[in-house]
DNA sequence: AGCCCTTAAAGTGTCAACAGTTTGCAGGCT
DNA sequence: AGCCTGCAAACTGTTGACACTTTAAGGGCT
């Protein structure tokens, strides 16, 4: 017969095709359409932390079988979005005060180390792309547009981002930001003091200008530890009960 | 009857039990003991990196069907571990000689930040916890033991990272250090010049001792790059073909 | 010999049905 | 009334079967 004898503990090995330089964009399989799906609901909020997620109820909205969204689940379940207790079902995962806190502690960490290399690596496009974002986000705070400097400063951050030449930490700081965007979402989103905040990106752009890297990176830390203080005072008025700690889990537990 | 009606958007609200600090340690379901198990498969060196994974072939070594063998591998793959590629199966991720740069440069910045922060939560039982380490690595260094050094390398890591009272970062380190090892599995692992990289523990320590929060930082971070270049010192040597970029990616495509 | 087409095996994707567990209501007991 | 017990519905977990895609061996042609 054609077939080659099944050598069972080691698989025919196949190998990706992939370019050298690309990062490997495969994986556009059906359940991964499905899993970018949810992933827009849960960050979207219309499932909302703490919630379960019910597989009949999904396949039937999808138009699948139960198949295809388990492994979906599993994915986010990867990722660390949902949280998967057996025979119980997985649930949209809840950020606790603490992680928060942590989270915003590694975006310092990530940004200060981000202004420090934009310092070497600023470019002429980048210099001018800067500048557009640091005036338009004046612009958003003089006409109270929100919504618009909430992208731009996203994208200003991005900016310096990309400027470490390190297409992880790039990652590792868009998915604590997506994180931090289901805790705000949680509690209230502070879109706070926008002025103030982008007195601070010029300060910390300014110091890039200047290749000062110690202090781009120390402003561009501080920046964010701002952030998170910002957001904390708003969450210690908000929370009518005493101390801060009984906000470290959201989670409700069912039964004694 | 009994049930309530089905709300189709919005399934029923069940929420998860879990103490207020502790770190949830749910998911001890199916899928996730063969997860578990892949993952040592892989980590083990067992199945090689670029190779595929077997849908049939695993379920019939683990004893199950196909489904939870899926659902375990779309875990690995919300991991990162491995790649699914539609209609071609799932390969175990391979990591490039960028990549591997990229990583050591975001442990060089956590282990930088976590030696800044044990010179503020240093306390007595860690002091000494360190101090039986470094003592420990020389003593492996002396009678050669590179097994030794390593497991109390990787302690002596974890033990600066537990000092950061930040369990996001401790575990981004231990990821790293995950894939790391992934990586260095595929060339060779370089178990690398001990007592000097020991020599930089002793010096990373004194300055934590000391309570010298910007030298400990420096020197941690340094540590951690000096590592990276002896690895790509050894890759250098160890590749006969003439530049670095060749090795940029090691996956070999199949047809023009 | 080398190249293209045919064709079957191997493997992944999807589904529907079955088994086991959890959850919550209802009725009876103390 | 409050609590325990016993179903029954709702879900999750798992399986085997079927459809479709990819892959590569084999055979005929130039």
């Amino acid at each position: 017969m054609h077939a080659r004898s099944v050598r069972n503990p080691a698989p025919p090995k196949t190998v990706v095709e992939c370019a050298p330089g690309t990062t490997v964009r495969a994986q556009p399989g059906l359940s991964h359409g499905i899993a970018e799906q949810l992933q827009r609901l849960i960050y979207g909020g219309e499932i909302e932390p703490g919630e379960r997620l019910n597989e009949a109820a999904l396949a039937l909205r999808m138009g699948t079988s139960r198949g295809p969204i388990r492994e979906a689940i599993r994915v986010l379940a990867g990722i660390g979005l949902v949280l998967a207790v057996p025979n119980r079902g997985v649930f949209v995962r809840e950020i606790s005060v603490r992680e928060m806190a942590e989270i915003y502690e590694l975006r310092a960490l990530l940004l200060g180390f981000a202004a420090r290399q934009a310092c070497d690596n600023l470019g002429d496009e980048q210099r001018l792309q800067g500048e557009q974002l640091l005036d338009g986000m004046d612009h958003a705070c003089a006409t109270g547009d929100g919504q618009a400097y909430y992208v731009q400063n996203l994208r200003f951050h991005a900016l310096l981002l990309e400027l470490t030449n390190n297409q992880r930490a790039q990652q590792a700081y868009e998915d604590h930001a997506k994180e931090l965007h289901l805790f705000r979402r949680r509690y209230f989103d502070t879109s706070s003091p926008m002025r103030r905040s982008n007195a601070e990106h010029r300060r910390i752009f300014e110091a890039v200008l200047a290749g000062a890297k110690d202090r781009a990176g120390k402003l561009a830390q501080a920046h964010v530890l701002q952030g998170r203080q910002r957001l904390l005072a708003t969450l210690e008025v908000s929370a009518g009960n005493g101390t801060a700690g009984a906000l470290f889990s959201k989670q409700r537990r069912r039964k004694p």
